[in-house]
DNA sequence: CAAAACCTACCTATTGGAAGGCAGTTTTCT
DNA sequence: AGAAAACTGCCTTCCAATAGGTAGGTTTTG
């Protein structure tokens, strides 16, 4: 028994978007990498501006179930900055692929506006998760020299997600690392 | 006599670019824009890949000169900090443009090497640009609570082209602003 | 049996690009 | 100096490949 058919074509798109952008498969590719006809296709998603939705959706339902799980089980703000940050170098696969926000964003302008509405919503909520990550490990002392806590926290998507540029740039997970460093140094030990 | 038309192409091509990205426009758009047929622009550049590598040519030289010109004429540290955000967010055009080489970095995939090279370098010389700058913030007391400043270097590279991002994802530059707030609160008045 | 999943076969528009022509300018040769 | 050759810049015409998508039939499955 095969996976499913359409998280298989879930998949692949969000793989073939991540490391080739938006604009760079078609669905041609897609059927080539699951092993079915191309027209297929079109029984699960019927444009691809459909499965462009569905894609972020599914992204974002992801991270917010994420979020929900660390909500639950209280962990010190230091712990849930470092979770964060191994997330996005995680989401790097050695330089190749990027944060599914970050690729849309840069293709913005070949996707529907709910796609646009979906990352301003993705971007939020993690926003508030560093915010609250920051506000946590200021109090808690997990995270030193803690100044606005809501600054920081834009500072810190910002980072992260240049940080993804930059390794993707040279495909070397090491200008990750190094350009989220000096936060880093900032997280206690805990 | 109108502009030279090459650099007509030049300027719609890097506009397309940073604007839609570079598998987001085509011959045929950068045609109508510059009001020219179609294959004459293969007279200026045979093909795409061509194109995409003297963009990035044209683009890493006009900062070079920029750097070198405030070699020159030396500036206190802090200044050089404020002037590359500064070039970082008049680049967004409010949200609507990219810094090539962030365009050139999501689009990898369907770029020469040649292009990944020049990418490289604008990085390496962006980076040089941003650690001298730190180096040099510190000892003039330009810049506070400046670490390593190859560290510091290499994030602020990547909060600034993260902050881009964060403001073209929602095409409002206050997200830049809210992103880079912290580090430019580092710099003080001279 | 009906619905879901998948197929073949097409379609239209667009993609980057090739081939070759042609007027005007510049360079080279006698 | 004047003719010939070469180059520049743009054109028209054409092309194979690919894009996303549609129509309608067949197989698989609950």
């Amino acid at each position: 028994m095969p996976i499913d058919t359409k998280t298989a074509l879930l998949d692949s798109a969000e793989r073939a978007a991540r490391t080739v952008g938006f604009d760079g498969f078609s669905y041609a590719d897609l059927a080539e990498d699951v092993g079915i006809r191309k027209a297929s296709i079109h029984h699960h998603f019927p444009s691809k501006a459909n499965l462009s939705v569905e894609l972020m959706q599914r992204y974002l339902a992801k991270f917010e179930a994420l979020r929900a799980e660390f909500k639950e089980t209280p962990k010190s703000g230091g712990v849930q900055l470092s979770t964060v940050i191994d997330n996005y170098r995680a989401g790097l696969d050695g330089g190749k692929s990027l944060c599914l926000c970050v690729s849309f964003t840069a293709s913005r302008e070949s996707l529907p506006s709910e796609v646009s509405q979906l990352v301003r919503r993705f971007r939020t909520m993690i926003t508030e998760w560093l915010e609250d990550a920051f506000q946590l490990g200021h109090s808690d002392g997990t995270i030193t020299h803690v100044q606005d806590p809501e600054q920081e926290a834009a500072a810190a998507l910002s980072l992260f997600e240049g940080a993804q540029l930059a390794a993707r740039a040279q495909e070397d997970l090491a200008l990750f690392d190094n350009a989220v460093l000096l936060l880093k140094s900032r997280i206690t030990q805990n």
